[in-house]
RNA sequence: GCGAGGGUGGCGGAAUUGGCAGACGCGCUAGACUUAGGAUCUAGUGCCUUGCGGCGUGCGGGUUCGAGUCCCGCCCCUCGUACCA
């Protein structure tokens, strides 16, 4: 009689989930198990997942978020490598103010307390971060760096000070953000919210357009659809600036600049249009007959929301300003319009008109009958006149009616065109960027102030460095209404840092999207009190090996961040001109077919989930119901699946736990036990390849749960032969480590139950071994015609002929084959053999 | 309009380079057990057909021994963007 290994059925059927999470987060927490070295050494990975703002709640997202990384840097970390995975709060913001009005607290004790919830639920999620390196942007230790950036930016030329546009609330008198703006009315009094011209301080993003667009190319890791979104963004065109000039009257010889794309067709430019804002434009229209139209016009587009003026129902609309210009290559006197489709912000707020090659144009001048001159004909054109053109041609053809390029192929005539004004003085060729410079200037409290001084007699004066923090007063009057910092004289009225003598100090506080531009280097060196951070160490660490996030960041952050990058990097602080190697974009999570949100009444609290099913089935659930890029639909029904399996999990190891610390060899292993062997270096193949070439997370969990359900096959009788026992053993241990970074708390109980007192992270993960992977026999399908009719069980490596052989065995094979001529045979090789009848 | 992504069972999703479509999970059906639980276990579950078999990856064509996968032409959905001169 063989000996055996009996189960002890004792042991509890559900893996008690609350007691074991609370034992192992004050275990890990005890042993500074997460803890990350100063230094990045050989192999070292950066996992980041985007730091919340402290709202005080954790929703789906946060944990989608949190779950992807931290099975990340749980992998590298048993793969051996130094994984630095911190956590922080991106905490200044308007809703710390708004609260503060609400509820009568303090934007920094909200903010704070909020921070605390928070991490005790991330705490309880288990993440693996090394929390000695938590920073809060809100915090004196956080922004005295971020001022001393601006500093250094300052120092570096890109800080400049310009009016610009900001909405303005007319009875509440103060600037609102974008989001408080609805529908073109104040969120709080309903009044019509105004565009106000205000001086500002504006970052020279500009300045990096060139870079940030070329380098996307070096970011062959990042999701397609965010290099097209930031491509888009930054909106390179070529083209060229055109000088016409007014034609006549007081201001006759003023040159208007336009920008155009198509100077091809500058002989084709029969009016201009300017922006209703253009600078020029109250000039032009002073003594015009028009002058009343025009001003009426100008009016009624400046109240309209930007929303509207730009929506594509919206007619184009336009009046005549009763001035005219001079089309500088032939001398024609053209009117000058002005009307809803041109825009200020974009190019030089002007354009030339040539309807019959751009459609809005084309539109705009049926509509208010424009001439036209047609100046690219195609071959074979339905057209021979601008007279019978239906639309603007837009595509390529010979310049024609245009002087001395006429029969020029318009796209060489481009070139040819600009170089022509060039050389004459009316034109050069220039590129024009839709990205502009980034205004920062917050007229709010709860922000990083900006470091600088104005005074009467010295101008614009930075804080000195050993100055800094320049801290944020307490004790201010958070009304809704102005900037509190405007009121605080204490803060306000300050001497001069250079001549002593009486200064104001910059009331504006920064947008927050400065302080989460450099958060990532922060991390690095969380604790300094020299410096942001130290510059080798920097160095040693970035780039970022994998950033996850929400696709709402394609734009603003990662746009800002990659700038901060290659700003710091030539004032000398960083090496690297890309802050993040990789980056995941993770779906929404919706319910019911929605985003959850609050107005929709269909929002799961992570935290009630984590209390009924526990953290590692809540994990579990969230990352193998959907691969990570897609949106994920959260199911009631499915994160009891996700619970049922670690049950299934915990039963199983738990009932043979008892026999782990005296498992040895004992007589030789059935052929069960080395399918299963078999089937474990599979799936550890396959699990290892889904993670870490693919990120499918989902899919390895289901090569794990594969894996289970086969070893519950395997156990059927429940007793296993002592002889067994030893692959039986290597298999449960491999699953734990396997499970391990996915659902943490099992696998270190687990790992404990069956007799072991290191913490299971501590372990490399495993490796498979190929001879391992291969049975010594292997079924090829059989087809004929391309259908599937039978297999064939051949020795591995056979050739064609014993396949075929064996084929003809199978009696559906033999019957498909009855009365049929065989044309051809093939055999791809330990996988099919497809043979072709007729 | 433009740009990007996607369309596979009742549902979420698998299918690595063209090679057994539907892994894994949910749900459902039947049964076992029972301290009656959101417990556990067993069997089944794409559609049509009594069976043989046939049909099946948005639609229509094509290439191929073989197509969810490649090519051509459509349709639909989601996201981003929006008069960018």
């Amino acid at each position: 009689m063989a000996k055996t290994i009996t189960p002890d059925l004792n042991g509890p059927d559900h893996f008690p989930f609350s007691e074991a999470e609370r034992k192992w987060q004050t275990r890990w927490t005890q042993a500074n198990a997460f803890q990350t070295p100063t230094h990045a050494g050989e192999n070292k990975f950066y996992c980041l997942e985007m730091f919340p703002y402290p709202s005080g709640k954790l929703h789906m997202g946060h944990l989608r978020n949190y779950a992807i990384g931290d099975v990340m840097a749980r992998y590298y970390r048993m793969k051996g490598y130094n994984v630095l995975h911190p956590m922080g709060f991106d905490a200044f913001g308007l809703p710390a103010e708004n609260a503060a009005i609400k509820n009568k607290t303090h934007p920094a004790d909200w903010t704070f307390n909020n921070i605390d919830e928070m991490v005790t639920q991330q705490q309880a999620i288990g993440l693996s971060y090394d929390w000695s390196r938590k920073v809060a942007t809100c915090h004196e230790n956080y922004y005295k760096w971020g001022q001393y950036l601006f500093l250094k930016f300052w120092e570096k030329g890109l800080v400049y000070r310009k009016e610009g546009m900001l909405n303005w609330c007319p009875d509440c008198q103060t600037v609102l953000a974008n989001e408080q703006v609805v529908n073109g009315v104040c969120w709080r009094c309903d009044s019509t919210v105004e565009l106000k011209n205000m001086p500002q301080w504006f970052i020279k993003i500009t300045d990096y357009a060139d870079e940030l667009l070329a380098d996307l190319d070096k970011l062959t890791e990042w999701p397609h659809k965010v290099l097209i979104m930031q491509r888009n963004w930054i909106g390179r065109s070529e083209g060229a600036e055109i000088y016409f000039t007014v034609a006549e009257g007081d201001l006759a010889g003023t040159p208007i600049p336009v920008f155009t794309t198509r100077p091809d067709t500058i002989f084709g430019a029969t009016y201009m249009v300017l922006a209703p804002e253009h600078a020029l434009v109250e000039k032009l229209i002073a003594s015009s007959p028009e002058k009343a139209i025009c001003q009426a016009f100008i009016k009624k587009v400046a109240s309209m929301d930007k929303a509207d003026r730009t929506d594509d129902t919206t007619k184009k609309e336009g009046v005549f300003t009763g001035a005219y210009a001079i089309n500088p290559v032939n001398g024609h006197k053209i009117p000058i319009w002005i009307a809803n489709y041109v825009l200020a912000e974009y190019g030089t707020g002007a354009i030339m008109a040539v309807p019959t090659h751009d459609q809005r144009d084309f539109e705009f001048a049926k509509e208010y009958h424009l001439p036209m001159i047609l100046v690219i004909k195609p071959e074979n054109a339905p057209f021979s006149s601008a007279d019978e053109m239906s639309a603007a041609w837009t595509e390529s053809g010979l310049m024609v009616n245009s002087g001395p390029f006429d029969g020029t192929p318009n796209e060489e005539g481009k070139k040819k065109v600009t170089e022509w004004m060039a050389a004459k003085g009316i034109g050069k060729a220039t590129v024009n960027y839709r990205l502009r410079d980034w205004g920062i200037s917050r007229q709010r409290y709860w922000g990083m102030p900006i470091p600088l001084i104005h005074c009467e007699t010295c101008g614009t004066v930075p804080v000195p460095e050993n100055e800094l923090p320049v801290q944020l007063p307490r004790d201010v009057e958070i009304t809704g209404e102005g900037s509190p910092l405007t009121r605080h004289q204490g803060f306000r009225y300050v001497p001069c840092p250079q001549c002593g003598g009486p200064a104001q100090r910059e009331t504006d506080t920064i947008d927050t999207f400065w302080d989460s531009s450099w958060y990532f280097l922060r991390y690095i060196d969380a604790n300094n009190t020299s410096a942001p951070f130290d510059t080798t160490l920097a160095n040693e660490w970035m780039p970022v090996d994998l950033y996850i996030g929400g696709v709402e960041h394609a734009v603003l952050h990662l746009l800002y961040s990659r700038f901060f990058t290659k700003a710091l990097r030539d004032i000398g602080l960083v090496q690297c001109d890309e802050p993040f190697k990789k980056l995941v974009t993770q779906g929404m999570v919706t319910k019911d077919g929605a985003k959850m949100s609050k107005s929709k009444g269909n929002v799961v609290d992570p935290g009630e989930i984590l209390k009924k099913f526990g953290a590692d089935a809540a994990r579990l659930f969230i990352l193998f119901t959907s691969p990570p890029e897609r949106d994920l639909e959260w199911s009631d029904e499915g994160v009891v699946g996700a619970s049922r399996f670690v049950d299934r999990v915990y039963r199983l190891i738990h009932r043979y736990a008892h026999a782990f610390p005296k498992a040895a060899p004992d007589g030789n292993p059935s052929e069960a036990a080395l399918t299963l062997q078999r089937s474990l270096h599979q799936a550890l193949a396959a699990v290892t390849r889904d993670i870490e070439e693919r990120m499918n997370l989902n899919t390895a969990i289901a090569r794990i749960m594969e894996l289970v359900n086969e070893m519950y096959r395997f156990v059927e009788q429940g007793e296993i032969a002592s002889a067994d026992f030893p692959i039986f053993k290597e298999v449960c241990d491999t699953v734990m480590k396997m499970l391990s970074p996915f659902a943490p708390h099992i696998a270190d109980e687990l790992w404990e139950r069956t007799g072991r007192n290191t913490l299971i992270q501590e372990e490399a993960w495993p490796v498979f071994n190929p001879d391992l992977l291969v049975a010594e026999t292997m079924k090829i399908t059989v087809q004929i015609n391309g259908k599937v009719r039978g297999s064939a069980e051949v020795p591995l490596d056979a050739d064609e002929e014993a396949i075929f052989a064996k084929a003809q065995e199978d009696p559906m094979v033999t019957r498909w084959l009855e009365g049929k001529t065989i044309r051809r045979k093939i055999y791809v090789k330990n996988k099919l053999f497809n043979i072709v009848v007729s």
